[in-house]
DNA sequence: ATTGGCACTTCTCCCGTGAGAGTGCCAATT
DNA sequence: AATTGGCACTCTCACGGGAGAAGTGCCAAT
């Protein structure tokens, strides 16, 4: 096992395959090559680490990896100047999408992978209010804020026109029923909404609370922003290669939402092949939830090639994660 | 120029540098390979094309590009499918944040290179609403709504609370002093707003005005969204080579709004080194603005490798300028 | 102005070779 | 039983030398 670990770091920082003789002059173990070769020839009958022809030295495998992260690494605290990185980096923001921005820039730049950040969910979040606006007798735009600072907006035209009255009983009654609660109950909630108005502006009131719907539902957790990307393209000549499946498999939301999964709290680590989509086997992804209350309700995370340093950069997600926790909490 | 056209077109279908014999053999042209071989010597003279070695075949130089898309591309129109792709990708689309991501997948997808697109600037637009909001006593929620149906807001504490009807004056008297105005025009509008509201209230309104003034002036052209850098890694080795300081450049959004620059009707191309940026001297840009009022309140373009299909293009992102400018006006 | 012919240049591909790195295994040692 | 030094073996990689291909420039002829 401690072999294993030190394969995995001398690979980690020298990217080549390590051979016997090296392993035992870098990392001051006590013993000889030829013992090392002897536990090597053990570790590769388990699949732990390969070599990738006869006379080159040993790389970890998939398996490897996951055996190290799982048992062997500690954690790496970061540095002070990081820290203080991390806290400059957000103070300042504006709103959510400032908020949003940076945290995914300052996790590639800390990282030097590829950040992805999702926006928090609407679903697991309440409402903090409901906005109706006139912009015209027969157009009205409609605010949802969430209580992660989140906002959606929509524009809606109406068939008939509506009256400034009308308009503030359905807003009143709207926060009335339905601030606080969380986004995923709103169906339930407005199933009813639109019979205890008069006849005449229930067609209004239909199109209102359908639009509220879809705001709350339909698009929800599909907003994810990433940075970073050409830190790909730095990891050497050959990862280079097998840039183009991995940007394009970063290129589709569909399967960035499917990498970062449901928020959870604990950070998850996948490797390589642990991979479904087959575009992004030679890489590796971290994962964390994060959210405003302590429990999560998004998640971001880092993706780089599999032969990346795990401590360091799952302390690094968690600890930008904590960060950005923090910050939702007090000033969004 | 007959022969210089040849070139860049077989240059920009096959990657390939081409000789003399080929060009006679491939264009039809009525003219023997020696006859080439001299107007070829002329035209490295001119500075046109090179040969990257002395038994190699010609390929153009940024200056050969150059005159080809000034004096020898004839457009090419969209096919009938890629004019209905176009349409239908749009359809559909909910809000502005929606129309933006939208157009700039749309515009990689054509085109096949990297797509930029930068929201409608706010500069330029004029004030369609402005919403005060209270969240709580001290603590409102400002919306500015621009024609453009970009949507601005942020959240402000205040020292001293306001009650209803303060606010209500404050949104109507803010309303009718800028709805309509161009956005540019705001400080100036706003100067002395604050002195109308008894003497109490002042600190809370400064706060807001300077809250609106932040929203319209300080992050206005600031977004660019990006899609499609995959495509990048696509064109070929010799392109992908040079991948990394072209990812590099497109993170900094500085790079990217230097590229969009000021928004203009007409289309720029800017080929290689015409590039400012040292970065991006192996890939041409090709620009236009766009906006829903007909003239340009934005810009939207592609970068790809300097040897990219010139007229198609062209064409594309012009087509895909008009389609969005359209979209806006109509459905936003 | 255009053309065919021809010698010249340069790249690319292929092959063989030798050096280097690292291993596996064996016998010896602790 | 674990560890060690020694040694033959294997494989890659870098280098160099042709052979072949592509394409040119120039010249003389039309």
């Amino acid at each position: 096992m401690e072999i294993l670990r030190a394969i995995v770091e001398d690979y980690v920082a020298t990217h080549e395959p390590v051979g016997s003789k090296v392993l035992a002059a870098r990392h001051g173990l006590s013993i000889s090559p030829a013992t090392i070769r002897n536990e090597m020839a053990a570790l590769e009958e388990e699949g732990l680490i390969i070599q990738p022809h006869t006379s080159a030295g040993r790389i970890p495998t998939d398996l490897g990896y996951r055996v190290f992260v799982d048992r062997l690494s500690t954690v790496k605290p970061l540095s002070p100047p990081e820290r203080r990185a991390i806290d400059k980096f957000l103070e300042g923001a504006v709103d959510l999408d400032d908020v949003v921005a940076r945290t995914v820039k300052l996790l590639a730049q800390v990282t030097h992978q590829v950040a992805i950040v999702q926006y928090p969910s609407l679903k697991r979040s309440s409402v903090r209010h409901i906005e109706v606006l006139a912009l015209a007798p027969n157009r009205l735009m409609l605010v949802l804020i969430a209580d992660t600072g989140r906002v959606e907006q929509r524009i809606l035209d109406l068939v008939t026109d509506m009256n400034e009255s009308a308009l503030a009983e359905v807003r009143s009654k709207l926060n009335g029923l339905t601030v606080g609660q969380k986004l995923a109950a709103l169906p339930a909630l407005l199933e009813n909404f639109t019979k205890s108005f008069p006849r005449e502006t229930q067609p209004s009131i239909d199109a209102i609370v359908s639009v509220i719907l879809e705001m709350a539902i339909e698009r929800n957790e599909e907003r994810v922003v990433i940075s970073g990307t050409s830190n790909l393209a730095r990891h050497a000549p050959d990862f280079n290669e097998s840039v183009h499946p991995v940007l394009e498999a970063l290129e589709e939301q569909v399967v960035l939402l499917r990498l970062l999964g449901e928020a959870v709290d604990e950070m998850k680590v996948r490797i390589g092949h642990e991979q479904e989509d087959k575009k992004l086997h030679s890489t590796s992804v971290i994962t964390t939830g994060y959210g405003p209350t302590g429990d999560a309700v998004a998640t971001l995370g880092i993706i780089g090639p599999t032969r990346m340093d795990y401590p360091t950069s799952m302390s690094a997600v968690g600890a930008v994660a904590r960060y950005v926790s923090r910050f939702l909490q007090e000033e969004i």
